[in-house]
RNA sequence: GGGCCGCUAGCUCAACGGGUAGAGCGUCGGACUUUUAAUCCGCAGGCACCGGGUUCGAGCCCCGGGCGGCCCA
């Protein structure tokens, strides 16, 4: 990210427990102030069929409450899942009915009374079954109580495990107790949730109706899963850093400010953790690596929220190489845990994310899109009338190598579909990382591209002192002539790398970018829970 | 920041050349002992995002604002 404006995503850049007889959810006294919670929370707005429906809901409550029961217990001590009952009990013939007792409890979805039977959907947290209620079975009273819930209530119930004459597993009701009533009723049963303000502004009720949504955010916890078991298979420490910056750094972006009142001293949010990282290399500790929130105060867009979360690693005495095995072997291990394939669509795109990926370099990569030799070592003219020919708009200011990277970016990078390693990114924007070996003007660097956007970004790491500090002072010169963007000067840093980095590869991989990836969603709120919007009613 | 689009019942969506709005689901009432988005009958339910304007009359046309989506910078 060195250099770039986008701030995009890379580096720098019940257990139930059973009482004996008849567990059950726990009734108690009802509380002088229960009824102060009863107080409707904001719907002095809702006019009609809305503020009747939760009226009427509320009125439940307290018709249990005038009962002696309690709305909402506090507990239920339930020995079964949904998911569990499928596995166990999925196989029984139709129309078979055991004597096998089971206490499970979940969210009521849909109700289909029929007379003298109710069957109702129960949802839990593993998947949903069936629930057949007979009133010849449970009695007048408990029917009557389970033909009064309504959509979205949580229960816990105790019955028996049978099949109905369909062949759908069903429990069969004994009892049953209200765990919460809900208040507020569910969107559509059929089409969910649609509005994508509202989806993302409520999420929790996103969650309850979509499917779909539900299905991305489990590929979104299973890569990040797979991906911190799999470094710790390979003997990766994973380290907590400070969130909280004196000098932000480790990415050229801008940073949220905030301020230590004890202190008196203003704070940045990070941007990115690299330095403190490189910091525990310095200390011996060799292989690190930090899965968290960075935060980066730009736009908000489909591609960008405000605060996301990036992979950090760092591996001693190994160069930007290895950190492309070890890349390739994340994401397809990634993949496969959340997905169970490599194969995925994105944007249109059928792609593979088996290893190995394509590597070339940037250089090359602009002469086949571009159709133009460009070199950081070129002189600045030369490259600005490159630019003016290929459309591509430049600051009078900017060096060759940023100049390089802009003709990169806006011809080359959005068509670079298949993954790919694009390596070898001047050094000029590259304040972080290693003089290439064969060409002092390049860096040993590389962004894994997929799909036209950047999912990676990765070195062979700086590590001789004097030559970041010329880095460093370079970005305080850019600094200086207004580039909000450029790196701040981090003498602890700097310090740091005197006490000796030794020679190591680091990457740094966008998470909310690698989900819309394996997912195939194409905005970041997508894969976020609570996305930043802007308040509601203005 | 710019362009385009959207905002109508709790939810999902309609309609019309300007003439004060419809359906499905859900709710409410009724029927129903094997349903699967159950089905069938019936009743309710609307400050059309907010504010101005034009008009006899605006959800629809015009202006301003809000929030969101997509594309561009």
């Amino acid at each position: 990210m060195h250099g770039r404006r986008d701030g995009r995503s890379g580096r720098a850049a019940a257990a139930a427990q059973q009482d004996d007889a008849a567990p059950r959810a726990v009734a108690h006294v009802v509380r002088p102030e229960d009824h102060l919670r009863e107080e409707p929370v904001t719907d002095a707005h809702l006019d009609g069929q809305a503020a009747e429906e939760r009226a009427a809901r509320r009125a439940k409550v307290a018709a249990l409450r005038d009962a002696g029961r309690d709305p909402y217990p506090v507990r239920f001590d339930r020995d079964a899942t949904a998911a569990g009952l499928h596995a166990s009990h999925g196989d029984i013939d139709a129309g078979a009915e055991t004597d096998v007792e089971v206490r499970i409890a979940g969210r009521v979805l849909l109700l289909r009374r029929q007379g003298k039977l109710i069957f109702a959907t129960l949802r839990d947290g593993t998947g949903a079954v069936q629930l057949f209620v007979s009133k010849a079975a449970i009695g007048d009273e408990g029917f009557a109580e389970i033909d009064d819930l309504d959509l979205g209530d949580w229960i816990g119930v105790t019955g028996t495990v049978m099949k109905t004459r369909k062949g759908e597993l069903s429990v069969a009701v004994r009892s049953c107790t209200l765990l919460a009533k809900s208040l507020r009723p569910l969107p559509d049963k059929w089409h969910g949730l649609a509005d994508v303000e509202t989806r993302y502004r409520q999420r929790y009720v996103d969650l309850i109706s979509n499917d779909e949504a539900r299905r991305v955010f489990e590929i979104r916890f299973a890569i990040i899963g797979a991906i911190r078991s799999a470094l710790s298979e390979r003997a990766f420490l994973e380290v907590e850093t400070p969130l909280l910056h004196p000098i932000p750094g480790g990415a050229t972006a801008r940073p949220f400010v905030t301020h230590h009142n004890a202190l008196d001293l203003d704070l940045y949010l990070r941007i990115a953790p690299e330095l403190y990282l490189k910091r525990l290399i310095v200390a011996g500790l060799e292989k690190v690596f930090e899965i968290g929130r960075v935060f980066r105060n730009e736009g908000i867009s489909t591609r960008h929220n405000p605060e996301f979360t990036m992979l950090e690693l760092y591996e001693a005495f190994v160069d930007y190489t290895e950190m492309m095995a070890l890349t390739e072997e994340l994401i397809a291990c990634a993949a496969r845990a959340a997905i169970g394939t490599t194969a995925v669509t994105w944007d249109g795109h059928d792609l593979d994310l088996a290893p190995p990926y394509r590597r070339r370099t940037l250089i090359d990569l602009v002469r086949d899109h571009a159709g133009v030799d460009v070199h950081p070592s070129q002189p600045v003219g030369d490259l600005q009338v490159m630019c003016d020919r290929l459309g591509v708009t430049y600051d009078d200011e900017w060096g060759p190598g940023k100049l390089v990277l802009e003709i990169y970016e806006k011809t080359t990078e959005h068509a670079v579909v298949e993954p790919t390693f694009v390596l070898d990114y001047p050094r000029e924007v590259s304040p972080l990382a290693r003089a290439h070996r064969d060409d002092p003007v390049l860096t040993e660097r590389f962004e894994l591209i997929v799909g036209g956007r950047e999912i990676a970004n990765a070195f062979s790491e700086l590590n001789d002192p004097a030559d970041q500090r010329s880095r460093f002072e370079e970005q305080a010169r850019l600094a200086s002539m207004g580039d909000v963007e450029a790196h701040g000067v981090d003498d602890d840093y700097l310090r740091a790398l005197e006490y000796g980095l030794p020679p190591c590869g680091g990457m740094g991989m966008g998470i909310d970018r690698l989900a819309m990836l394996i997912a195939g969603v194409g905005s970041i709120r997508e894969v976020v829970l609570f996305p930043h919007l802007r308040p509601e009613g203005g």
